[in-house]
DNA sequence: CTGAAAGCGCTTACAG
DNA sequence: CTGAAAGCGCTTACAG
């Protein structure tokens, strides 16, 4: 390590030389704690503008916060994740908060790797994106640190979780392709390797499409394939789902990265997109409008998910106990994938 | 915060205590530092597996290293990003080091805030992708924290950077489009507000494709837009030089995300692609392979580049200071989008 | 090879 | 309202 001398760093005790005061004094107008004098305070800020202090985050860790917000988030490959930061970060600018990310990669193990680092650097709360790991898993870590979990549907007591209602939205993708004409329709699902999992978004994505293909009397045409995310694999299901016999005429794509890879098949076997096939994503991302792509998706406004998850989990870490669970409405947004020339 | 009763947590001197050995002994074990019997070091290893021992990171940043690496990434946007962060991972796997990463926005006063949050968390290290921060800036920082930076073409002393070879990229680039044809060759940049600094990988890829230019006789045919990275300006900049006079026959893009909004604007302007207008990205990112698509692009191999800066970074964390700089060289995959067709 | 002691820069009761 | 003192969990010389 570069050699840092001792009397390079400006520390709480410089600062309260140079004030005049205590060091517990520049301590409280550090946290702002009650009990301090404007003019006290006025004097510490003055000194520590001077002298360009920094608190040291290790330092406060060992007492208090450290004021680092963990953010766990699945992959940097799915362009949606990019909302829901933003959202984040539109949440903590005015506050003392800093976030880190982690990347889990879609893998419990790595998961678990990521929240243990975050605890043991003394994060002083975390929010999950998207999780791999089971409700259990989750709430053992919830009760050791305070914990808000986008895209995961559990009630679970110890973390507050906040969701796109995914039931809804696949709901709403049967009810538009069959007032489009369309009825042999096929899901194309994430492979989780837990299919009795119902807290993922695919599970409740799934239990809507099924729930509206009963709905409107197309119980025979309910298909579902699943593949992990890569894109060999998605383009094998495709095709498998392609060269069948009884050919979907719609796919419902559970991410819009997957929709992409089956437009791409698609045109592949000479398939007239929204003719003799339509293709319907999920999540909205900024692909969808190339006009290559004109992809039929659902929004589910991910600013608006990662600024309430930001909001509950400082209030969490305030001191708040109950759980509380967020849910925002899905709407559909239309494009040429979905939509037959005449 | 949820309160952590003092007897919950196992610390180095629990852990003595159950071996019958001295909390100095522990440590000792627990950085792998010499001068201790295997007898001891077997004692300690036992009790720290029966106690569920973890460091407590924040104390360990008080004396001596974190065993955290900062990453700054620019966005969560641009695909090119996984690969590198895939290379970082592989460097890291069988280490001690955690990676945290911050998200800069490609915004200079983000980068500033992000490498302070880190040092004052006591990171062991910086990894610094694409920045968008000066070379005086950067230097300053490593002055003060170990740092690697990849694509910023800078021989500054204070730290090491991993390149591609962006004007043999650019160059590449060129001299494949002329082999098959043609000739008005514009180029779509990135608009960074400092057309002076030869630090980023456009000015590089610019004065690559500049040369080639130059070299292939097509001096008068040089032409270089540029746009911020928001669909709008992209798409703004494509129209602009495509309905304008002299429309260019082939546009290069300085990164396939930028290329995919020109495939767009140009299927909207019912051009036909590679025929009247090829185009070509760079990075090689997975939407290249698509068929919608097929993209032809310069690979850049980002998972050598994050591999290699990961490694680099820990030596200098070691103690290395002499710098080090590498370049790797890139290569051109062609695709469609420039294959006309006969 | 092993351990006792000091100290890193803060925060937290507690006393004044 | 203000400050002296103890202590968070480690690491680092130093002595034995």
């Amino acid at each position: 390590m570069a050699p840092r001398q001792k009397s390079d760093r400006v520390t709480i005790r410089t600062v309260a030389e140079d004030a005049g005061v205590s060091a517990a004094a520049v301590s409280k107008v550090l946290r702002d704690a009650y009990g301090v004098s404007d003019t006290l305070r006025a004097r510490v800020q003055a000194s520590m503008q001077k002298l360009g202090y920094r608190p040291h985050a290790a330092a406060r860790g060992m007492r208090g916060q450290t004021y680092t917000l963990g953010v766990i988030l699945p992959d940097i490959h799915n362009p949606f994740f990019t909302d829901i930061v933003s959202g984040v970060n539109a949440a903590l600018e005015r506050t003392q908060y800093q976030t880190l990310f982690g990347i889990g990669q879609s893998n419990v193990a790595m998961e678990q790797r990521l929240i243990e680092a975050m605890m043991d650097r003394q994060m002083d709360g975390i929010l999950f994106i998207g999780p791999r790991m089971t409700q259990a898993g989750i709430e053992a870590a919830a009760k050791r640190i305070p914990m808000a979990v986008i895209a995961h549907h559990a009630r679970a007591t110890s973390y507050d979780t906040i969701n796109d209602d995914d039931v809804l939205g696949g709901m709403l993708v049967v009810q538009h392709l069959t007032e489009r004409g369309y009825r042999n329709i096929a899901m194309l699902s994430l492979e989780t390797g837990r299919p009795d999992d119902r807290t993922t978004v695919t599970a409740q994505r799934e239990i809507g499409y099924r729930r509206a293909m009963e709905e409107a009397g197309l119980k025979r045409f309910i298909k579902v394939a699943s593949a992990e995310q890569t894109s060999r694999d998605v383009q094998g299901a495709a095709r498998h789902l392609l060269e069948g016999r009884s050919r979907p005429e719609a796919i419902f794509c559970w991410t819009d990265f997957i929709a992409l890879e089956v437009l791409s098949v698609a045109r592949e076997l000479r398939l007239s997109v929204a003719g003799d096939l339509a293709v319907v994503g999920y999540d909205n991302t900024g692909y969808c409008d190339l006009a290559q792509n004109s992809l039929t998706s659902i929004d589910q406004s991910g600013q608006v998910l990662g600024l309430q998850a930001a909001r509950l989990l400082i209030e969490r870490i305030k001191g708040r106990h109950a759980d509380e669970h967020l849910v925002v409405t899905p709407r559909l947004v239309a494009r040429g994938s979905s939509t037959r020339r005449h």
